[in-house]
DNA sequence: CGTGTGATTGACAACCATCAATTCGAGTGG
DNA sequence: CCACTCGAATTGATGGTTGTCAATCACACG
């Protein structure tokens, strides 16, 4: 079959990569994911590791194999703000003209992460060979705007008990998805404080709803970043309405 | 000469079409912005119109021409968000696979505001034929992403007073780029209840910190919507991180 | 001149942040 | 195996910022 025959020729990571089919790299066929392998390097990174700080220039393009990683903002007097978690077969970075650009946000990673880097300046001339992964990175983008303004509604009209159930809804959806696991049992990368800079909130103020949801019977906590789901409907109940699933 | 040859064979407003040059349309040539024109309407829109509803399927794809559109987002209760707002230029709906999509957030004009709008299929033929206008479509959409990150930063951390010259100083910015006047003094076309829905804000919240800023001297109000920024600089200080202007 | 909408200002209350004290859990070394 | 340590999480007490309710003002329009 004509992928093995590919691998033979290049015995490239990319045919037997796990995110594959749902990343941006699942717009090329058997030739052009060669092009697009030749080019690529992989990296792990651990718990917390930065990958780009606010401002750097946007050298790199990457895609997200296996981990979470979050993308921060920062105020001078040190409060964080959560604006994108990335999930395995998402990807990050700024095509064309990313030479004179920035990077808007801190790119972390959030328990251990692999990615797979491209260097932006050959990346930006596969996109123009390449037209359907052009059109993927433009839909995969429509979709982080879409997503960033369900949280634009979050944080500016949720209250506190409504922002953490949106959270841990929004995050088991992302992770099912994303094929993380199955079920409704999970093992959360966040960490309260992590759960607080993304919902605008204090991790007290987290610690607290959390409690409360397990009170009810909405969730059960084994441990702090073990979390199954009990009640889905109740929780997305008390998400009000929820964040659009990207 | 080349364009006024174009504009007799076919009298196209895009030729004379105070936005070409800064909106998508920008990317492409004579030949192909008659291809353009040909699936283009006009289309005026008064204060407070709706043009399109959350949750409507996506059909058509639009120019801001003239004016101030907003997008929002709706909870259930009626509790209301901004999650977007487009000046001159600026363009919205859906590239590729628009036929099953629905828009994400309600689209109104603020004030008198001129459209121009093209068929989403139409379109999306066109975005494959000129790759020029799909990279700038790309282009925008990661921009308006960082924008709307810098929101979230903004509703998630940002006290009342900072939100308030945030908004002032990000709305004076872009007014000023896209040509709406040049200069300190402005017609705002929000009113308070706006802002408010911008800054995730009461508009009694907004209406006080207003007052500060005016009894501070940073900002004079002939009207409630007439506003002179007098001291940017100033503003831009009490912001703390601005938004990125887009 | 009355009416209606938007803006301003005040009084009060609620929600969430802050400060602080334990508790829990994982990892380390005796 | 247990004690110790350190960071994360939980829970409590209190205060401040901002929301809520309400009265008044300003201005446009019929």
């Amino acid at each position: 079959m004509a992928i093995s025959a590919y691998a033979t020729i290049q015995p490239s990571a990319c045919s037997h990569c796990a995110v594959r089919s749902r990343s941006i790299c699942g717009a090329l066929d058997g030739e052009e994911i060669c092009a697009l392998n030749e080019i690529a390097t992989r990296k792990t990174l651990h718990d917390g590791e930065f990958f780009v700080f606010e401002g750097d220039a946007a050298q790199a393009f990457a895609n997200v194999v296996s981990g979470v990683v979050k993308l921060t903002q920062s105020l001078e007097d040190g409060r964080e703000q959560i604006v994108g978690v990335l999930f395995p077969s998402d990807f990050f970075g700024r095509a064309f003209g990313s030479q004179n650009s920035v990077y808007p946000c801190t790119v972390q990673a959030t328990g251990e992460v692999n990615l797979c880097i491209f260097p932006a300046a050959r990346f930006d001339q596969l996109l123009v060979k390449f037209p359907n992964l052009e059109r993927k990175m433009l839909e995969q983008t429509q979709k982080e705007l879409d997503t960033a303004r369900d949280w634009l509604t979050m944080l500016g009209r949720k209250t506190a008990p409504e922002r953490v159930a949106t959270f841990l809804y929004h995050f088991a959806t992302r992770s099912a998805e994303a094929g993380c696991k199955a079920g409704h049992a999970f093992e959360m990368p966040f960490t309260r404080a992590d759960i607080a800079d993304f919902t605008g909130l204090t991790y007290e103020t987290v610690s607290r709803q959390i409690s409360i949801l397990r009170k009810q019977g909405i969730i059960v906590a084994e441990s702090p970043r073990h979390i199954s789901f009990v009640d889905m409907e109740r929780l997305a109940e008390r998400a009000g309405r929820g964040l659009s699933a990207h």
